[in-house]
RNA sequence: GGGUGUAUAGCUCAGUUGGCUAGAGCGUUACGUUGACAUCGUAGAGGUCGGUGGUUCGAGCCCACUUACACCCACCA
């Protein structure tokens, strides 16, 4: 029988096995998804983040939590409304043409898609969030949030509408935050132009990468300390071209180091000079239009060139604007130069400051609140290194620019009167009241960053501002978060200041922030380079699970995460042994097997329920620090090693004996523990052979406990330790003498309860002997304890025995010398235990070294 | 320019507060496999832990310097 894992979690997402139960009285354990973007198709990165959460989610679910996994999405402002204009485009359908309203619908209806395939794929990731709860960040309750969030900023004054530079994106044509300006190294060229000086026969050189925005240019800075241009301040400069005469000032900004010495000041372009500018009283020129078009309307003092240059792209207007400088002979000359060129992050255009009207969020005060709790660690980052990241981010924190000239988003909830003046209000009515009957309102045409919205995911999912809503009041603040460290500054830093802001709370306890997901050989995936990986392909290959394990043992320290199909076929293939083993088992009728009785445990069920236990112990730890990778390990380890390897191979000379009722019994115990902890990370596979095993059904495994220590008799248990190292170095001795061609070397085990002693008889089985045929008539000799394993090989050739007895004997002494060395040196100044160690180590050797020379002297 | 991270086997990576002879998976070599194994088992080979210097009885781990790569931040001359 094989269960569908789209099956299993339709009925128990149908029937609420993974809604939280309020009214239980367990400890509540919440984590909110990081809202995907409704922009596209889930990447494998999500795949990571998702399965992570769940994860720690169905783990916390078996450790008695009351668990909320919320879901949801993002509407992502200028991502979504970028890709249905391109869409819209294509179809010769222009946004500015079909006006706000139409575009909107547009925007919902490929909301409505995108959404659709975004939850149906978290759900076949296994994903167990409560659907009921599922939230957009711009349904109706977000507004509400978003609103009153807003409108509570601006009361205490910490929203404001400022006329400053922002970053410009002359393609989207809105403002975007410095977050989403990403620097890009950009070869072009350094030109130096030469302006004269008025009344004078000098002039003084500036260099510039942008020779176009001369145009704009209001002065010339030098360094007041500059010697060669200290005697210029105050002089006025001739640009070339237009003849404007521009003020030279003195100003620290200048470097003399850099280019020139002189920089060329274009207040209205560059943020720099905007500075000076200010500090100067020089004039502010805008020169192009929105789409970073030259507009000659706004230049007063344009020439007939100037004018012709008119509706020109910026890159275009500089190669001509250079020309003219060359025919003029100002052009100096140009060397060539690579430099940071600010791109718009959505979109790739080239930002272009310009001088807007925008909505500010003045966060200082909350930041240096969010750096606060960080230090008394009410939040913990996990890896705690991205706590330096984030305190240094939030210490140099600038005003937010949060109003974006979008369509989509939420619109700023501000109305003005015809005469300017505003009101900020949750609707038109409440404005209206503000303003008085009668006064005409219009509402800010202008919305919201998305990141404004999705600052308040934690508390907004669950019906903040009602602080009174049933799960707000139960579920906030929430456990875990888990995210990319790629939006630390967008989102993280932005939940914690505007959670501590409104709630006095944290809303988390721990950021678990995890790094980004590469290919097989650490290259970044890329449509380009041809390696990306499509989760749900992955799914259909593999199945849910083994990608899923995948996932697991690759999610560790934080670091970037390699993925590559081959992982994944090793995660196939521990399912497939996982299922192999339990299917050996029932086969020797683990089914029918009753409970563990401790009283008639034998050793091997000892060591192995031993093991299991210390596998727990390390599993718990391992996932309660969020260490994915150890978890896996461990539980593979267990799993294969222990339990298949070991435990199976050694039963198998067992379970024909009196000893088979308490072997099956044993790994019943087990079986059912190694499935509960491997449930978290491969839920379906687990629930599938839970119910086969007949536990109880595949469905109600979800619901379990977790794995459980048992109390274990340990007194022999390192007897099989003992066997299993001596069956080891028989194998290697066999193996290299080439011993037991064709013929299987059998180790069995027995425990003699008569004298409570454990023998092992090492047997020459043919292959078609059963392995469980091994019985006391079988054995050929029987090795006490301590009794070299040598001994145990009569067919052994004796010279070669001894050879090889003769060179180990060489290592033995050089280790006896070194550790004599060593202990002589630690004498006094180490620790006794770990002298003592040494000189158990040293003991050891001198034994072995007796036991080599009586071989070789026999 | 400032900051962070990484460097350990052919590849991808673990390695807790310093403590016995540095581990895993994959790959590789040899042997075996019709008895749970869509393969599996057993064994082997493979490492002066990026470099130099230091602290220590003892360093992959701590300190200083250094090299290479990656990423983040920063005022585009």
């Amino acid at each position: 029988m094989t269960i569908n894992p789209d099956d299993l979690y339709k009925f128990q997402e149908d029937n609420g096995y993974f809604k939280p139960n309020p009214e239980s009285n367990k400890k509540t354990f919440t984590i909110m998804i990081p809202p995907p973007n409704v922009t596209g198709q889930l990447h494998l990165g999500h795949a990571f983040t998702m399965t992570m959460q769940d994860i720690i989610i169905r783990y916390k679910r078996m450790m008695g939590f009351d668990c909320l996994l919320l879901p949801g999405t993002d509407h992502a402002a200028i991502a979504t409304q970028m890709i249905v204009e391109k869409q819209l485009t294509q179809k010769g359908i222009y946004r500015r043409e079909i006006g706000r309203a139409k575009f909107l619908d547009y925007v919902w209806e490929w909301k409505a898609e995108c959404a659709g395939n975004i939850t149906r794929q978290l759900r076949r990731l296994g994903y167990s969030s409560d659907w009921s709860r599922e939230r957009f960040t711009m349904d109706e309750g977000m507004s509400e949030a978003v609103k009153e969030a807003f409108i509570r900023l601006y009361n205490d004054g910490l929203i404001y509408k400022a006329n400053r530079l922002v970053n410009w994106d002359p393609v989207m044509l809105t403002s975007v935050s410095d977050l989403e300006v990403i620097m890009k190294e950009t070869a072009g060229s350094m030109w130096h132009i030469r302006y004269d000086i008025d009344g004078s026969d000098e002039s003084i050189i500036v260099a510039t990468t942008r020779p176009e925005t001369m145009l704009g240019d209001s002065g010339v800075a030098v360094n007041p300390n500059d010697e060669r241009f200290k005697h210029l301040i105050g002089k006025k400069a001739i640009l070339p071209i237009i003849g404007r005469k521009i003020e030279i000032v003195g100003d620290d900004y200048a470097d003399m180091t850099k280019g020139t010495g002189a920089v060329k000041i274009t207040p209205a372009h560059d943020f720099n000079d905007y500075e000076v500018g200010k500090r100067h009283n020089l004039p502010v020129m805008n020169i192009f239009t929105e789409t970073a078009k030259i507009d000659v309307k706004q230049i007063y003092d344009a020439n007939d060139f100037v004018k012709s240059l008119d509706g020109l792209d910026r890159f275009e207007a500089r190669k001509l604007i250079v020309e003219k400088l060359k025919e003029l002979g100002n052009l100096v000359k140009i060397e060539p130069y690579s430099h940071q060129v600010p791109h718009a992050e959505r979109g790739g255009a080239v930002i272009e400051p310009r001088l807007t009207e925008q909505w500010y969020c003045n966060v200082s005060e909350m930041a240096k609140k969010a750096i606060e709790f960080v230090k008394e660690e009410k939040i913990k980052f996990v890896p705690k290194m991205w706590e330096n990241t984030f305190f240094s981010w939030l210490e140099n924190i600038q005003p937010w620019c949060i109003s974006r000239q979008l369509w989509w988003g939420h619109q700023i909830p501000a109305y003005y009167t015809d005469d300017g003046k505003v009101f900020v209000a949750k609707s038109l009515a409440e404005a209206q009241k503000m303003a008085g009957e009668g006064v005409h309102l219009t509402q800010d045409e202008d919305s919201l960053d998305t990141w404004f919205s999705s600052g308040l995911w934690p508390m907004s999912t669950l019906g903040w501002p009602n602080t009174e809503a049933p799960d707000y009041a139960h579920y906030f603040p929430t456990s875990t978060l888990i995210t990319g460290f790629d939006i630390i500054f967008f989102w993280v830093a932005r939940m914690i200041m505007f959670s501590i802001y409104f709630t006095g709370k944290a809303p988390f306890d721990t950021v678990v922030l995890h790094g980004l997901v590469r290919d097989e050989h650490g290259q970044k995936m890329s449509k380009t380079k041809g390696n990306v990986i499509n989760p749900l392909e992955l799914i259909d290959e593999f199945g849910i699970d083994a990608v899923r394990w995948t996932i697991c043992t690759l999610s560790g320290q934080g670091r970037d995460m390699n993925f590559g199909r081959s992982l994944v076929e090793n995660g196939r293939k521990f399912i497939t042994k996982l299922r192999n083993a339990v299917n050996f088992w029932e086969q020797k009728g683990v089914k029918n097997a009753g409970d563990f009785d401790a009283s008639k445990s034998v050793a091997s069920t000892n060591w192995i329920l031993d093991k299991m236990n210390k596998a727990i112990d390390s599993a718990t730890v391992a996932i309660e620090n969020y260490r994915y990778d150890e978890y896996a390990q461990t539980l593979y380890h267990f799993v294969w090693d222990d339990f298949c390897d070991n435990f199976i191979e050694l039963s198998k000379t067992e379970m024909d004996g009196e000893n088979k009722d308490v072997i099956l019994s044993g790994a019943k115990l087990v079986l059912k523990n190694i499935l509960k902890m491997l449930q978290p990370v491969i839920p379906f596979v687990s629930a599938e052979l839970y119910e086969e095993l007949g536990f109880g059904p595949a469905k109600d495994f979800i619901k379990e406990s977790f794995a459980e220590k048992v109390s274990v008799d340990t007194s022999n248990t390192s007897d099989i330790d003992w066997m299993l190292n001596v069956i080891s170095a028989i194998r290697n001795i066999r193996a290299e003498h080439n011993i037991g061609f064709k013929t299987e070397l059998c180790v069995a085990f027995k425990s003699i309860p008569e004298n409570g002693k454990n023998y092992i008889s090492v047997i020459e089985t043919h292959t078609n002997t059963k392995c469980g045929d091994a019985t006391d008539d079988m054995i050929s000799s029987v090795i006490d304890e301590k009794t070299t394993l040598l001994i145990a090989l009569p067919s052994v050739d004796k010279n070669e025995v001894i050879a090889k007895a003769k060179a180990e004997l060489q290592d033995v002494e050089k280790r006896i010398a070194s550790l004599n060395a060593q202990i002589a040196k630690m004498e006094g100044k180490a620790p006794a235990q770990v002298i003592e160690d040494r000189k158990k180590s040293l003991a050891d050797a001198i034994s072995k070294k007796t036991q080599l020379e009586e071989i070789i002297g026999g």
